[in-house]
DNA sequence: ACATAAGCCTACTTGATCTATAGACATAGG
DNA sequence: CCTATGTCTATAGATCAAGTAGGCTTATGT
């Protein structure tokens, strides 16, 4: 189960992207439009800055935008800002190669093996999904859903 | 990330599948063989039983049986019994059909989209494996690694 | 230079959940 | 009836997610 923060995250950078005027937006914006908790949101923008997707300008005028075109921000990258890594067994995370301390041998546990196939097939889809897809996705299905209410009119 | 429990589960699970030869296996051989604390362990094996992956049989010379064969029981029943559903969002869970408190529009929400992929993707590899593959897969790269010890000496 | 508008940082609170443990109870076998 | 075994209920402790508070730093405009 993903965090609320990654999700407030993604929420976050959504509307980033579809707001996005070369202008920084300012935190108090984000909060407001996408209901997120105002100090919360802060620390996760700090989380997101810090791993390279946003970037922010300090003082009057300040506020924060993509660092990066939407197009290049995937999806597993900001989940795996905030959830630190998305495996599903400890010794599967990146740069942890020690074992897990229930499985005396890692390369011959079957949780671990099975674990590891469950995050090559998460990591294909989230890696291979930018947050200007999601937007798109979204996007796409709301038009939809209103030419759909346009009909029943 | 997967609980501890499921672990536990799943290596109980893995060490009946391969000790079972009809008649039932204690809790506590159980919890020795594969270092679960033992009351914590009681509470799983339960959960397990109520899943439906296991009987047991109560009194003297009782224990714990797998109820299915090993190749009809999933590792995805198995993390679904004691996660209580593996979704990445609530608004995923079987049975579940309310929005997550944030998304308005469940049908229109980028974030869920994009996680029912990944749901899918988890699904389909984790109803695809059986305890016995785990078991199997384990096995073999047991063999495989002490036919390499074999060469090496 | 100063006032103001931003983001930045550190620390804390609260509540939930995961992990683990204890002890009394129920059931079956001999 | 005694003993071995699983079952149930309750609870304690540790960890972590979610949210809150307040002061600090940096930039802009006058």
């Amino acid at each position: 189960m993903i965090s609320k923060k990654t999700k407030y995250a993604l929420k976050a950078l959504g509307y980033l992207a579809e707001h996005s005027t070369g202008d920084p937006i300012l935190i108090s914006e984000l909060a407001k439009e996408e209901n997120i908790p105002r100090k919360f949101l802060e620390a996760i923008l700090v989380s997101l800055r810090k791993g390279g997707v946003l970037k922010s300008k300090i003082g009057k005028g300040g506020g924060y935008m993509l660092a990066l075109p939407a197009a290049q921000i995937t999806i597993g990258r900001v989940v795996g800002i905030l959830e630190g890594g998305f495996a599903l067994v400890e010794c599967l995370n990146d740069n942890v190669k020690v074992a897990c301390e229930e499985c005396g041998d890692p390369a011959c546990c079957g949780i671990r093996l099975v674990m590891s196939e469950v995050k090559s097939a998460i990591d294909s889809v989230l890696e291979s999904t930018t947050l200007a897809d999601m937007v798109e996705r979204s996007e796409s299905a709301r038009q939809h859903k209103s030419k759909i209410m346009d009909y029943s009119i």
